[in-house]
DNA sequence: TCCTTTCGTTTACAAATGTAATTTATACTT
DNA sequence: AAGTATAAATTACATTTGTAAACGAAAGGA
């Protein structure tokens, strides 16, 4: 077993987390400096996420003269992809599709990003059924699902 | 205005909604015997997430005779939306593309699902930008990024 | 009517989470 | 060296969550 994907990370510590790796490590210093202005955290409770985060093994930490330096052990985009897989197998699994959809209208997208997606998309299709059957309850439900599809 | 999207759901919570709504409101029995059957959960563990969701107004509960059924208050796509919603927004606006590919390679689509998709991407194509900013710090992380300096 | 089955409700309780003050160890200043 | 500033660690505490047993009310069978 993978031992990335055995790390539960919370809101708050999300939070904690994308400015050490945005800033590819950072002293607590700065760390509670900006969740102070972002957020309006006091320190205490920066403090508190950054040592929970260090027990939980999402970061280490070094002591360089008086500042204190946390570095990230997991990867950013490890763990993003753990929390939306994570999120989405606790969604039924015949109504991902239209839920992609509105977060896709939702969220912003570079070109680029469009260009990788519909690429993924293409490659997808050569293999996609026909349709998705939902995983909501033991046996599959294929009969109910066909009642809501009118929408 | 929305009340829908003031309702926290938890995960052991969701489990519970998913089955409602595939049956499209169902009996406490049935309810009990389906995740009894898919996560083995024992009757009064998922009697106690059908009473949180009903005191969270989730669920409405009505007396049918000997029976109590349960039927959704929220509907499951808004739900789903918001639930991808509230994780999208703690994730680095500069890494959602990546995500998106990844999770997208990670789960069952149809035909009609990726052709919608792809149809919305190019819809968002048009007016997409260049690039999209991180949204991690609280100016935005373009500089910020090789600022290591200051103390 | 009395008992037993069956629900929903109440109570329990530990772990996780959000939020922060207080304490302790330590490095810097004078 | 003594005092002060500071950073991490400890303690605090209410909520939420996961998980479930126990209790009380109601309905159906005898």
């Amino acid at each position: 077993m993978n031992t990335t994907d055995e790390i539960e990370i919370s809101q708050s510590e999300w939070e904690t987390m994308r400015v050490i790796w945005t800033l590819n490590g950072a002293s607590s210093k700065q760390i509670i400096a900006i969740l102070a202005e972002k957020l309006g955290w006091k320190a205490s409770t920066t403090k508190t996420y950054l040592g929970r985060l260090v027990k939980k093994g999402a970061l280490s930490t070094t002591k360089n003269g008086r500042e204190y330096v946390y570095q990230p052990l997991i990867e950013e985009q490890v763990a993003m992809n753990n929390a939306t897989s994570g999120l989405f197998d606790h969604l039924c699994q015949h109504k991902v599709g239209p839920t992609l959809t509105t977060l896709i209208n939702n969220v912003e997208l570079s070109q680029s990003d469009i260009e990788e997606l519909i690429n993924e998309l293409n490659q997808k299709a050569k293999t996609a059924p026909e349709m998705v059957k939902c995983n909501c309850l033991p046996d599959g439900c294929d009969e109910n699902c066909e009642m809501e599809e009118m929408k």
